[in-house]
DNA sequence: GCTTGACCTTGCCAGCATGGTAAGGTTTAA
DNA sequence: TTAAACCTTACCATGCTGGCAAGGTCAAGC
């Protein structure tokens, strides 16, 4: 398989197949005499795992610690969870900071009346101490 | 004032107060003789402005928006208003999107048993399709 | 055999916002 | 005079992805 079926069955780009081996994510796949990348379906398997795994908002660098458990047999689920768990306090942690956000600009956006004039709540909002 | 008490009065670090204005978000400040940017009072206003409104989410291009109506007092509160919403909805997007990555991670981490098996639902639900 | 189009290769540049670091000049206070 | 604390510019790094350019390769059709 060359890499643009592969990244069209896995939904990963070629452009992030090959990066993802640039950074050691993935093996150096084997190449045909003139270049170009092989893959087998276990490779579309990797890049499909990735791929979800990008998805939930896992970082590449999780991902790695992911693969390699999902590669190891031996692994303990308990290694799994543990690093599901972080990364769930790590997204509550980011709605959270949104959320404020999201509510303070809310506020402030009711008490504008949003017309012709100048006068503008939300900019006095932004200039002093909210 | 040089530029590192503008930093400390403003919370804008001196390196993103540089930048600021090699992007021009802020306009170029005058020089000491020895080359030194000098600043006044209404620059740090506007870097808390900025500032503010960064950590409300905003982009340093809609804060170039918002900065350009905060100087204009022709200003409709309409135009900032409609840039309040824009960012609002886009804010809830994003929301969105985390939060329904952590309830996907929140089930699959509740049906991993957590202990020194291997066998993971959490591998399983990033493998197969979720 | 030759052309064409679709594929592949590498390499470089871009964003976004911020931090770091290096190598040097300036100011201020002791 | 010297040391510390400041300032300057310039470059590199992050994390993830896309784009473009300049070239090589392969398969199909004439």
């Amino acid at each position: 398989m060359n890499i643009g079926e592969v990244a069209k069955s896995s939904s990963v780009s070629a452009k992030m197949i090959r990066h993802y081996e640039s950074i050691g994510l993935i093996h150096t796949s084997p190449r045909t005499l003139s270049g170009y990348r092989q893959y087998h379906d276990r490779d579309v398997h990797l890049l499909r795992f990735i791929r979800r795994a990008r998805d939930l908002g896992f970082s590449l660098e999780q991902i790695r610690q992911l693969v390699s458990l999902w590669d190891n047999p031996e692994r303990a689920s308990a290694d799994v969870k543990r690093l599901a768990q972080a990364h769930i306090t790590d997204l509550d942690q980011r709605i959270t900071a949104l959320t404020d956000m999201r509510d303070t600009l809310v506020t402030l956006a009711k008490s504008c009346h949003g017309d012709h004039r100048p006068d503008c709540p939300i900019l006095h909002g932004l200039a002093a101490a909210s």
